[in-house]
DNA sequence: TGTTTAACTGTAACCGGTTACAGTTAACTG
DNA sequence: CAGTTAACTGTAACCGGTTACAGTTAAACA
């Protein structure tokens, strides 16, 4: 492979100029620039990327840290922010943290030991402190996504959780029903955490009081959900709809009420969360609440890409959720059977 | 950030003592290197990836290309690839070719200039004679993912599609279905000629002539799966059972069956292929040919680090397909109305 | 005792770019 | 016409490692 200096003997000029040439640099004559294009062609020329970023100290390369690379969640995440970062003429450096937190922390080592331009990280298990300090401790620029830390807001590209519960639980409540259980997420995560917010909220606003025992703590795994729903069944809680804490679980508890007899949404109405792709083809296509994690992708690569370019006037990101309805919730008034009690 | 000139200052050493310390060179005294670790520790010493590789000319990077970051089938492959690589140190850099074939020539490219210690390649479109210049022109290792090149067998990691469409077929033969239809994918793709011709030995192992008019060529997407039962439907085609080329397309027949009010499995018998995901969430849960996707991933990716390290004694990896047995099939006998006519 | 050899360490030349700085024109200004 | 400036080009230092080769020491061997 021809290096730089064979380059620049065979145009009979000297390196430094055929640099200018390869990186657009505008004090070269045009009959310069030519000649040097034509020996590049010639002898097959292709700058060497470890020598340039040796030199540069740029990678020209983002990191990227997302739980699984195999999750229906992350990959149009995943899609979005090749597609803007590649078009930038750079690279995307996938590692995944797997859920634990040691592989957490082992996948933002491993691209900061890469030099990265730009860290793009989706975190679950890092507290807020560890990842405030990493911010301040490495010299790149960092981005958070589907996660609002209030010190770094303007790094953090998000969904309003609260917001989500709300208009699922709300959608819910419209349809005439009161007796609502809600299947949370782990509660040390924090959209877990908002989700059951905008749960309590929505029933506050609506006038229907705020009941303990309908309030479940799982997973996000879809064996989560039918455990969950076993535990309401062992509380003798009675409700008419369930605000699942994601779609995997929504899709859980669906299962495990099918298997109790218990038609959906007939005699009872289950609402997910994060419109997975799944959750269209299943039956009964699940009413849930979109988050736009193809969007969270698109713009977290450019923000990053802005940051590497030495911006500094970001603007925090907050996106708002949408509800997605369709097959999986009914109107009270429609409940076929009496309600349902699992006792 | 020190370097290794510093530490070496601060241990009292050399450069090249320190290097060998950091690379693990045995010809260094327990001493020496007590203290080169010692000086490293205190001044945070990490060092430079970029000058190592341009040193060594490695970059401890594997590339992959796949047709989509986002769909289902490529997750697991990641996953397990990216786990293999990362355990051994390395770092992979995923891109994606978009299924288009200039986007593919683009991601390979991409990654060549990247100086890749190795390439998984996933492509869909670019034909068998450009890969193989492509391995003859590069200098380093390529392995080829689902998807087998004569040329280039020992480097390439598949699935013996001929198998898969047998089992399939004679799945439904087993049950006593004689009429099956056949939704393929492209026919410029191999994998989809090998799954028709899977099909065809299977009908003729069992006696049963092969009809062209129940064959129908589709796009792997479920949409396609749709246009193709209407197809069929013009044919005037009589069928009880449908061997789809791939899960999604499996999937969008069902729908488009149910939406004639045709009912799965009982009027009609409907097998996929791939295993995705979602077909085991689906309704009815589609019987369909497991393709061990993440066995591809983390068998590519060990190939490829042992063709770093300059092996060369590589054997075929062929993956043989398995029936997974759900509720989208029934036996004949069981057919509750009569045969079924489209017509 | 002289010679070989193993164990360890250091010097300096690379790897292949970028870029500060200096130098050379030629046009332009006062 | 001297002085300035814009346009272009080259030299060489630098980025931070690796490693061939040479050198030193001390133990092993003849």
């Amino acid at each position: 492979m021809a290096t730089i200096r064979e380059v620049s003997k065979h145009a009979g000029v000297s390196v430094a100029t055929v640099s200018r040439v390869v990186n657009g640099n505008k004090w070269v004559s045009e009959a310069t620039r030519l000649r040097v294009l034509e020996s590049m062609e010639e002898l097959g020329y292709e700058p060497n990327s470890f020598a340039r970023s040796l030199a540069t100290n740029r990678s020209n390369t983002i990191g990227m840290v997302v739980g699984d690379l195999s999750g229906p969640f992350f990959g149009p995440m995943m899609q979005r922010a090749e597609q803007v970062i590649r078009d930038a003429g750079k690279h995307l450096i996938i590692t995944s943290g797997h859920s634990t937190l040691e592989e957490e922390r082992d996948a933002v080592q491993f691209l900061l030991k890469r030099r990265c331009d730009a860290l793009i990280l989706h975190l679950d298990l890092m507290p807020d402190e560890e990842i405030i300090e990493l911010c301040d401790k490495s010299p790149l620029p960092i981005i958070l996504v589907n996660r609002l830390i209030p010190e770094l807001a303007d790094r953090c590209v998000s969904l309003d959780n609260e917001a989500g519960g709300y208009l699922a639980t709300r959608h819910l409540l419209d349809l005439g029903h009161t007796r609502i259980a809600h299947i949370t997420g782990p509660l040390y995560k924090s959209d877990a955490r908002d989700r059951l917010a905008g749960y309590r909220r929505a029933l506050e606003t609506a006038g229907v009081p705020y009941d303990e025992s309908l309030v479940v703590e799982s997973d996000y795994l879809e064996s989560g959900g039918a455990q969950a729903l076993d535990r309401l069944k062992r509380r003798e809680a009675e409700f008419t709809a369930v605000v699942g804490g994601n779609d995997l679980m929504a899709i859980g508890v669906i299962n495990a009420l099918r298997q109790q007899g218990v038609r959906v949404p007939e005699q009872c109405s289950v609402v997910g969360y994060d419109d997975v792709v799944m959750s269209a083809y299943f039956v009964p296509a699940l009413t849930t609440v979109r988050v736009p994690v193809d969007d969270f992708g698109a713009d977290a690569a450019r923000l990053a890409l802005k940051l590497c370019e030495g911006a500094s006037d970001t603007a925090q990101l907050r996106f708002q959720p949408e509800l997605v309805e369709r097959q999986s919730t009914l109107a009270k008034g429609e409940v076929m059977a009496e309600n349902l009690s699992l006792v």
